[in-house]
DNA sequence: GCGGATCAG
DNA sequence: ATGGCTGATCCGC
C-alpha cells in the first residue's frame, strides 16, 4: 500500500488496493499465474489430490491414539495447571476421562446461562440500546455516543463497562475497543481473561496493528482457509493479503477476494444489521455405527420427532427437508428434498426422511440428522406456499422489504449513495455477500468497542463471552463500485408468455437446445419445463424469498442448463430421489 | 434447488 | 471412541 495521509479514508485505499491487485493480474496470463501457484503449492498437502483428506484424517486419528496411549496420570497436574491459568487445552472428553476416571462432567444448564446473559445485556443496553448480541455470551456495542456525551475515552468506558458487568453479574469479561467490529473482535481476544485492549481509531494505528496480525485471528478465516493461504501462497499476516492481492484475485472468487483485501486494510462493518431470522432448524445424532435398516429407521423416527417438536415450539413450518448422513468411514453426505407444501408433523417429516434414507441404503452409518428450511413466514397459517407469498406480499407491500438483513443501515446515514445502495441491494444477492460483505468505514470521530467476558463461576458457565462494536454516523459502502464492473444483473421478471417453438424444426426458441422431432416425450417435457420456469419466475417476483430468487436469477444461464441436463438424465440416474417435490413439472403431485 | 464444505460458538 | 451439535454461508453444478 502506497502513501496514505491520515486524511485518507480507508475505503479509498481499499479501492486502490483492489484495482491494483486486479491490474496486477491483467498483464499476466492466467495460466502463468496458475503455474506459479502450482509451483508454490508443491509441498503443500492441500492441493495434491483428493486423498489429502483421507490422509489428513488418518494422521489425525493416529496422533490422537498415540496421544491417548502416551498420556498417563502423571500428566494430569499439567492439565490442571493449565486450567488454573485459564488455558483451555483442547481435549476430547474420552481422553479426559481416561486421564481422570473420576472426572465429573457438569451438565449444561441453559436456563442459567440465559439468566446471566440477560443480566449482562441489561448492562450493555445502557451503553448502546441497539447493541448486537451474537450469542449468549458475545455482543457488539457502539459506544461512540456514550463516549462523546460524557467526554470519556474508549478505555475508560471499557473499564467502566467491565466493572459494571462484574458488579451486576459476578462475571468477568474481556473487552476490545476498535473502529469496527472485525477489529473489535480481534482486540477482545488480546488480553483475554478479564482484560481489555484499545485500538485507537487512527489509520496508522490500524495499519500497524493489521500488518503483523496472523490471518487466523480474523473471524471468517478458519483452519482450512488458513492452510490454503499459508501453504499455497505463503500468506501469514493480514498485511500479506494486500501484497499478494493479485494471486488472491486469480485464486478466489470476487467475494472472497473482496473480503481478504478488506481484511488487509483493517476494514470491517460498523452497521447494526437488522435482526436476523432463523433460516433453518435441525437435529442430528451420533451413535455407534450400524447398517441395520430397522434400527436406522427407528433412530430416524426419533430425530424426526425431536425436530418436529422443536418446530412446534417455534411454530415453524418448512418445505425443504435435508437428510444428513455420516458413514462409518466418516464421509458426510446430505440429501435434500423440497416439497410443494409446508410440513411440521413428525409423521410427515418421517415419511420424506425415510424416502431419502432408503435411497441411500444399504449403508453403515454413525450419524443421522434432519434439517428443515424454507420456512413459511407467517406462522401458524395455512399450508399452500402460494398463499404465503401473496399474503406476505400484501403485508409488506414492498418487494424490497424482503431483502431482509444488512441493508437497513445503509439508509440510516449514508447520505450520498442512497439510491445506489438501495438498487444494488435489491438486485444483488445478499446471501452471498453476507459474511464477506460490505466494508463500511467509520468516520474519524467514531469509536466502537468489542467486549468479551468469561465467567468465573465453577458450575460450567465457563467461557461465556461478549463482543461489542458499533453503529455509525457515516457509512461508505464500497462494493458497488467494484461490483458494478461485473455487469449482468439485469433480469426483468419478463412476461414472455410464449410457449417454446422449434426453430428449423428442432431448435428450442427459448434456450436453443436441439431436440429432434422424434423426441416427442422429451419435447413435451422440455416445453413443460419452460412453462413451469415461466410461472415460477412470475410468481417469484412477488415471492418473499427474495434471496433465493436473486441467486437463481444471477446464475440463470447455468442453472437452466443444469436443470435441463438433470431433467434429461435424472429419471434413471442414481441419486435423484423421486419424491413428489420436483416442481419442474407443475402438474406432478405425488 | 442440491450437495459438499467451511466456519463459528 | 476422529468431540458433538446447531446454524449459517459459499461455491459449483
Amino acid at each position: 500500500m502506497g502513501t496514505t495521509s491520515d486524511g485518507d479514508r480507508p475505503w479509498q485505499s481499499y479501492h486502490t488496493a483492489y484495482t491494483n491487485a486486479k491490474a496486477g493480474m491483467e498483464g499476466v496470463d492466467k495460466e502463468k499465474v496458475q503455474r506459479i501457484i502450482y509451483e508454490m503449492s508443491k509441498g503443500s498437502k492441500y492441493f495434491e489430490n483428493e486423498k489429502r483428506k483421507e490422509a489428513y484424517i488418518r494422521q489425525k486419528v493416529e496422533n490422537l491414539r498415540a496421544q491417548c496411549a502416551k498420556l498417563t496420570d502423571k500428566d494430569m497436574p499439567h492439565f490442571q495447571e493449565a486450567r488454573k491459568f485459564g488455558v483451555r487445552a483442547a481435549m476430547p472428553g474420552f481422553i479426559a476421562h481416561k486421564l481422570c476416571p473420576d472426572l465429573v462432567f457438569v451438565p449444561t444448564n441453559f436456563e442459567k446461562y440465559t439468566y446471566y446473559s440477560e443480566l449482562t445485556r441489561k448492562v450493555f443496553r445502557r451503553y448502546d440500546s441497539d447493541f448486537i448480541a451474537t450469542s449468549l455470551d458475545e455482543a457488539y456495542l457502539n459506544i461512540t455516543e456514550y463516549c462523546n456525551e460524557r467526554g470519556l475515552s474508549g478505555e475508560e468506558v471499557a473499564a467502566e463497562l467491565r466493572n459494571n458487568v462484574y458488579e451486576e453479574t459476578g462475571l468477568t469479561c474481556s473487552v476490545g475497543v476498535a473502529p469496527n467490529r472485525l477489529l473489535a473482535k480481534v482486540c477482545s481476544d488480546i488480553n483475554k481473561p478479564n482484560g481489555q485492549y484499545i485500538l485507537p481509531n487512527d489509520r496508522k494505528a490500524v495499519m500497524t496493528f493489521i500488518s503483523s496480525l496472523p490471518i487466523r485471528k480474523i473471524g471468517g478465516i478458519g483452519k482450512v482457509t488458513e492452510t490454503i493461504l499459508k501453504d499455497v501462497l505463503g500468506i501469514n499476516t493480514c498485511e500479506e493479503l494486500l501484497q499478494k492481492g493479485a494471486f488472491l484475485c486469480a485464486l478466489f472468487s470476487h467475494c472472497s477476494t473482496d473480503f481478504f483485501l478488506s481484511v488487509g486494510l483493517g476494514l470491517g462493518r460498523t452497521d447494526t444489521p437488522e435482526h436476523k431470522l432463523r433460516k433453518s432448524i435441525s437435529s442430528e445424532r451420533t451413535f455407534s455405527s450400524t447398517g441395520d435398516e430397522p434400527l436406522l429407521l427407528q433412530k430416524l423416527a426419533d430425530i424426526a420427532e425431536t425436530l418436529s417438536n422443536d418446530m412446534q415450539k417455534e411454530c415453524i413450518w418448512g418445505r425443504t427437508l435435508t437428510l444428513k448422513l455420516k458413514t462409518a468411514s466418516f464421509e458426510v453426505r446430505t440429501r435434500a428434498v423440497s416439497l410443494q407444501k409446508f410440513i411440521q408433523s413428525k409423521e410427515e417429516i418421517l415419511t420424506y426422511a425415510s424416502k431419502l434414507l432408503k435411497a441411500e441404503l444399504p449403508l453403515s452409518l454413525r450419524l443421522m440428522g434432519l434439517r428443515m428450511s424454507q420456512f413459511r413466514d407467517d406462522k401458524c397459517g395455512p399450508l399452500d406456499p402460494r398463499q404465503k407469498t401473496l399474503a406476505s406480499f400484501v403485508v409488506s407491500g414492498d418487494v424490497t422489504a424482503s431483502a431482509t438483513f444488512s441493508d437497513k443501515h445503509q439508509i440510516c446515514d449514508a447520505q450520498t449513495d442512497l439510491s445506489v445502495h438501495r438498487e444494488s441491494s435489491a438486485s444483488n444477492d445478499d446471501k452471498i455477500s453476507l459474511s464477506y460483505e460490505k466494508n463500511d468505514v467509520l468516520a474519524s470521530d467514531q469509536l466502537s468497542c468489542g467486549l468479551r467476558y468469561a465467567s468465573t463461576s465453577a458450575d460450567g458457565i465457563e467461557n461465556m463471552g461478549n463482543e461489542c462494536s458499533g453503529k455509525c454516523d457515516y457509512v461508505e459502502t464500497e462494493n458497488e463500485m467494484i461490483r458494478n464492473f461485473s455487469g449482468h444483473k439485469t433480469i426483468a421478471a419478463s412476461s414472455q408468455k410464449t410457449e417454446p417453438s422449434w426453430v428449423d424444426g428442432y431448435i428450442c426458441s427459448i434456450c436453443g437446445i436441439e431436440m429432434p422431432p422424434s423426441f416427442i416425450e422429451e419435447r413435451q417435457e422440455h416445453s413443460d419445463y419452460h412453462l413451469a420456469e415461466m410461472l415460477q419466475e412470475e410468481e417469484s417476483v412477488y415471492v418473499t424469498e427474495h434471496l433465493t430468487q436473486e441467486r437463481s436469477v444471477r446464475k440463470a444461464p447455468q442453472a437452466k442448463e443444469n436443470a435441463r441436463k438433470k431433467q434429461k438424465t435424472s429419471p434413471k440416474g442414481g441419486k435423484h430421489i423421486p419424491i413428489d417435490a420436483f416442481f419442474i413439472k407443475g402438474k406432478k403431485s405425488l
